[in-house]
DNA sequence: CCTTGTGAATGCGTTCACAGCA
DNA sequence: TGCTGTGAACGCATTCACAAGG
């Protein structure tokens, strides 16, 4: 593709919605796979199949982003990894730091799909001494008091907090004054921020606590099996207002 | 998200909406630390402002659950602590399985917050045989082999895959052949599961490419909003991806 | 034919604003 | 006098279904 007939969009809608933005990179891994296959087009129904999406769904994503398709063909897999990819930024080099060198900060340093598109770690932040100089994935730890140096050197503007909860907020602000305004938040705690920084969380515990509760549902269906669960919540099909099955327990 | 095709009779399920039970953690983790502070009762705005939301959809949430509030006052913290947790099934006893301790599960391992809220770590299992016996986190690894057998013996019902992305699909499918029915996702793949199972995953990359879109566009704000990009045609690659990235890997 | 692109319809979630109650 | 609980309005996201066009 990519000939001489640039049909823009013209409808440069700067108006991607939030939603939207979110698959994308799910398409463009998929996309990537195939493009490592050199599988040269796809149909919405293929690619929507392998993003684990529907159809309809993702061809209402390509249409805000603009006509990149062709009619009773498919999309040309190349292509479409450029414009994604340009969509989402990745066609420049964003340099991030972790701030929290524990287990987790560790893990992320040595995360490959980190690297792998457009991201680069620039710096690994910890505010423990005894971890300065010593190297984490190839690249040397260093200490808290040089944050603001280093986020200016290295023009970051993404930050990932891997700290503990109680240190996140104090380590926050101070990348914010430093000029990052990208956040990627891994400390179970909610980050308050200025306007126009976005933070987005990864919480482990949230993330379980959700599929608990969907556990619970379904034990719920059937028979118990566990008998051990203290008054297993039975069903409610009643319209709302369920509770009334607990005693009213007032813990102390 | 997560819930795959649970397309089943409206006949059950007490209405809680999933955006609804998503926040939950959210406001039981803000409520733990106004019980640890002795704090009595609270107002939907005061609770509102700690779990980062706004009071109007707080008490809407609520409302869900039932009339826990009393008017005028405020919520009681201790009772409110007591339903979320019950509501969320955290009342009992999750035995959970990691899959992969490369430097992920590892982390997750030595996760503080898991054993903490209705959580334990049953079993560390990894396909590296030099890895078994050896402890993470006080748990020694066991081998891939025994799968089947510890999900049964432990009786566990949640998973979570932190493996490489090319082991997470074979993983869970025994997984789900074992009897877990919720799974928590790190491995940067779709996967599938039939119905009844639930995943959610945990993505980094993607969420990396989410800050990613939205600081381009800040970027462009400023100096030239996009401008005429799509004209530069990409590099004609027929057979390797634009960069020969591995598909994000997770660490091993 | 085929598959894309998209208005229209539907459903879900958030916000508003106030009635209801301690 | 508060503050909760909630119907109603609104806005966003998903799905439908079909016209458009290679």
């Amino acid at each position: 593709m990519a000939t001489g007939r640039t049909h823009r969009p013209a409808t440069r809608s700067r108006g991607i919605p939030e939603a939207t933005v979110a698959r994308l990179p799910l398409y463009l891994r998929a996309l990537t796979a195939l493009s490592e296959r050199s599988v040269p087009t796809v149909s919405s129904e293929e690619l929507a199949a392998a993003a684990g999406v529907n159809s309809a769904k993702l061809r209402k994503d390509f249409s805000y982003l603009g006509s990149y398709g062709t009619r009773g063909v498919g999309y040309d897999v190349e292509y479409l990894v450029y414009q994604i990819s340009r969509e989402l930024g990745l066609t420049q080099d964003w340099p991030v730091v972790i701030v929290g060198i524990g287990n987790l900060g560790a893990a992320l340093a040595n995360y490959g799909g980190f690297a792998s598109r457009g991201f680069r770690v620039a710096a690994l932040i910890d505010a423990d001494p005894s971890m300065a100089g010593k190297p984490v994935a190839g690249i040397p730890v260093q200490h808290t008091d040089d944050l603001e140096k280093i986020i200016d050197e290295n023009g970051v503007s993404i930050g990932v907090i891997a700290t503990p909860a109680g240190a996140a907020q104090q380590v926050c602000d101070r990348l914010v004054a430093a000029g990052v305004t990208s956040i990627l938040n891994f400390a179970p705690t909610v980050l308050s921020v200025p306007d126009g920084v976005d933070v987005r969380k990864v919480d482990l515990s949230i993330e379980l606590q959700i599929l608990a509760f969907h556990e619970q549902r379904k034990a719920g269906e059937e028979a118990s099996p566990d008998g051990s669960g203290p008054a297993a919540a039975p069903k409610d099909t009643s319209g709302q207002g369920p509770d009334g099955d607990v005693p009213a327990v007032m813990p102390a």
